[in-house]
Order: structure tokens, then sequence, then C-alpha cells
RNA sequence: UCCCUGGUAGCUCAAUGGCAGAGCAACCGGCUGUUAACCGGUGGGUUGUAGGUUCGAAUCCUACCCAGGGAGCCA
């Protein structure tokens, strides 16, 4: 008998197939045992009627557990009283495991006890549907910048020091020597970009900020390209044609998915180029018009960039901060030297900054001067200062937060549920 | 690191100084179209931990642990 995926269940109407998976939900009533079964793929009833099958199997049927793991085999038919239109006239079953007592049943769960059974969670409808559209999302950027013709160049995650000697690292025993887990790639892909033009790196990245809020992870996923003779301009224009296509991607392909987690998907649906610019400066106006108290050269919080945000219908791009809150390889605006060409892109809605990125300095001498200003080891950086020595061009790049981006697309309050396996400030478990 | 809120049965919650409870889950029984099925029954507790106040503490006080929200920092 054939084996089949639930997904393409519609496609075998009237014939008897084989199903492999697992029970989510059980309803009986004397004679009739319905099954919701679940395959990884979909989910579909199996009704099992006594009398109609052997009366073994119809007592199988009867027992089996939330969760347990079985091959039902069954007639395929169109119902309109069954969940999803569909479901299985019940021939035979074969029970593989009959789960134990399920922690997670059907009613609702606070997220602390859900997070205890996340390897188990994820079995749920919203957790499947959310792990889907991540795959969708890290598939379009990979195929956006594959079709522009960017190299992926995997950069170390083990590194000999901090990148932008700001944030706090993780540690870990590198044989005789104290090695740092990468909190950006972004370095070597500036190395990458003067050796290929342009590239991308695709990777996990580690911050121990003591950080405890519905935007951060500890270990989190970046996308950060980077493109040799590029200035801040083009670099924005990548940026919203990504996003863009990334948006519409979702849109047409996990369409199902969207729904399952109630996305409003009437705002993704204008997510088109071009995006708006402000910059700092008038960022600064907007928000003291808005009666926000907020002074030039300080950095915005996460209530000022919703205020921002808020202004407009598209992602907004933030442009020219001052040189002083970024970081020590942006480059200064030349008629400008207090402010530097960078931007940061904040998503509507209120899901924050997901993209920061800017043109870096590509002159020797200032560059020299930053990591003195900066107290950065000099030694750390000899390598980051030749790709000035040697051939500098101007070159710019970003770093786009995978997290926040899959929030943003599926309306989720909290990035924990956007990751399979998170971790936060206290928790490492499972 | 700081501020706010919370921790009671496997889960979601009630009990505000005076007998620790309900719904769901589990188990037993019933039901031929259920939709988080329903109906009847059974078992289930060191009230986060340690100390204190009190005749008496889930309830008040102190410290700690854990969680949630936020600040700072960032993607």
């Amino acid at each position: 008998m054939q084996s089949v995926d639930i997904s393409h269940i519609a496609e075998h109407v009237g014939e008897e197939v084989k199903l492999e998976g697992w029970v989510y939900n059980k309803r009986s009533s004397g004679s009739l045992v319905f099954l919701i079964v679940r395959d990884g793929t979909g989910f579909i009833q199996a009704v099992a009627v006594k009398g109609e099958i052997p009366d073994e199997d119809f007592q199988k049927c009867d027992e089996l557990t939330q969760e347990s793991s079985i091959v039902v085999s069954g007639k395929v038919k169109a119902d309109k009283r069954a969940p999803g239109g569909y479901e299985l006239a019940v021939t035979g079953v074969r029970p593989v495991h009959l789960a134990e007592e399920y922690p997670i049943s059907l009613k609702k769960h606070g997220v602390d006890f859900l997070m205890d059974w996340r390897h188990l969670w994820l079995r749920t409808p919203r957790q499947s549907a959310i792990l889907r559209i991540r795959h969708e999302i890290i598939g379009a950027i990979r195929d956006f910048l594959d079709e522009r013709e960017f190299v992926l160049v995997d950069a170390p995650i083990l590194t000999p020091s901090a990148c932008e000697g700001t944030t706090t690292l993780f540690s870990t025993d590198y044989f005789d020597s104290t090695a740092y887990l990468s909190q950006s790639g972004q370095l070597y892909m500036e190395a990458a970009a003067m050796a290929l033009g342009k590239v991308y790196c695709f990777g996990p990245t580690f911050r121990a900020e003591k950080s405890k809020t519905r935007r951060h992870l500890t270990e989190f996923w970046m996308v950060e390209p980077e493109m040799a003779w590029v200035d801040l301009d083009g670099n924005l224009k990548l940026q919203e044609e990504l996003i863009s296509y990334v948006v519409q991607r979702v849109l047409e392909e996990r369409k199902n998915e969207l729904a399952t987690v109630e996305r409003d998907t009437g705002r993704l649906e204008n997510i088109k180029p071009p995006f708006p610019r402000v910059s700092y400066d008038e960022a600064v106006e907007i928000l003291n018009k808005r009666g926000v108290e907020f002074e030039w050269g300080n950095d915005f919080g996460g209530g000022d960039e919703t205020v921002l945000a808020e202004q407009f219908e598209l992602p907004v791009f933030v442009h020219r901060y001052p040189t002083d809150i970024k970081a020590f390889y942006m480059k200064p605006d030349p008629s400008r030297p207090e402010i530097c060409l960078s931007a940061d892109l904040l998503a509507p809605e209120g899901y924050g900054e997901i993209i920061g990125g800017g043109q870096r300095i590509d002159d020797p001498r200032l560059l020299a001067a930053r990591i003195k200003e900066h107290d950065l080891p000099e030694e750390a950086y000899a390598w980051y200062m030749d790709l000035r020595k040697f051939g500098s061009v101007p070159h710019s790049g970003f770093g786009l937060g995978l997290e926040r981006v899959v929030a943003w697309i599926c309306g989720i309050d909290h990035i924990r549920e956007t990751i399979p396996f998170p971790r936060l400030l206290k928790r490492i478990y499972p």
C-alpha cells in the first residue's frame, strides 16, 4: 500500500493509503474513535468504526494516547464534517509506540512551562508554522543574494577578540589562551569583500548582554553582506530590495502558515521599495514634535524607535547617526564629520531595528586613530588595518537579525518563538 | 546591573490572617459524527526555598532562587 504525506492527501481521494505519523488528539464515542493524526506535513482526522474493522484494530485505536506514533491505513474520503475537509476511514492501525502521559495538553499554558518542554512544543501547529516561515525567510535571503552573485563566505565563530569592542562576549578556553564566541562576522567579511567583491556570511552570533526583553536572545542568527565599491546609498538600495523580496516571497509561498499564526497580512502586502529615509537630525525633530524629550547625540531607545516607525507605513531607514554613538569603523560624513554614513532599518508595528549597517572607514590614518581612541588592542586589529594598506576602497555592508525579521513577518510579540531552541538570559535548556 | 509584577495539584487558576478548592489532564465507566467532544466517578498538595512575626501563615516581614515585563545595550 502507498505511503503518503498528509499534505498530498487530496490527490488520493477514493484510494486506500498508509499514513505514518503521531496522534495529535483523540475523541471517542463508544463505537467510534476519531484520531487527529499529524505527520509533520499536515493534520487529518482518521475515523475508526466498530464492526467495520477487526475488533483488535478498533481496540488498538481506542487505546492510543496523545502523541503515540502510528502507522494507520484507510480510505481517503472528502467529508465536510472533518477538520480540513478530508478524512481517513480507518481499515487498519499499527501502534509503533504508545506515548506516556503527554505533558502538553491542548489547553492554555504559560510560557515558562512551554519553554521547559520546547522540544515537544515544536510539534504544535503554531510552532511548526513559525519554523516553516523561518525556513522560507532563510531560503529567500540566500536566493536573493545568490542571484545577485554574492558569494557565501563563512566567518569564524571562535575569535581572538571583540569585533566591535562594545558588547559583552562569551569566552571559552582555547588551549592555553582564551577565545570568544563571535558577536559579528563583519570584519572578516570586509576582508572577503576585498577578495571577492560581494560577499555575505549567515551564521549564529553570540552576545553575553544581560538583556531581558522581547527583542533579545544571547544566541541569534545574522546575515551580514559586505560590498566593495558600494557607498551608503547603494547599501540602502540593496537592503530595501532584499526585505521586499523576502516579505513578498513569504506572502506567496507560506499563506497557510501565516494563517496558522493569525498574521494580518494587509500591511505586509505593501512592503515594496523605496522605503522612506530619515536622517538622524530629522528623526530627533520628529521625536520632539511628538512630545518625546530627546537630545541630539543620544541613541534611540525602544520607545523612541516605535514612535519613529509609527510615522511610516513601510520600514524606515534612519541614517547619518552621530559618529560618537556608532562603531569605530563607521565612515564619517565628509561634509560633517560629527555624523557618520550609517543607517538602521526600523520595522513597522513596533518590531524595532531589524538591520544595522553603513559605509566603513577606508582611510588608513583615520582607522588607526579610531582604533586608538576606542582603546582597542592594535595587534589584534593589525590584519584589519592591512585591508586599508593594500588597495583600500570604499565599501559598505549591513547585518540583518534573522529572528527579528521572523518575529515581524509572523507578527509574534516575543523573539523566543522564532528560533527552534532559544538561548535566553538564564535559559539554556533544552 | 537596576526598576515593576508574579511563583498554590501534571497544566490554567481561585482562596488576603482561621477546614487548600475548581476546570482541564490522568485513571475507571457510558455514549455511532466528535470538532480544545460530552456525561458520571476515582486518585492527586512540604502553597518556589530558608528563616521570622503570630494562638494560627498560601496570605504579613526579610533574604535567596526562578519566571514575566521594562531600562541600559544591541540585530
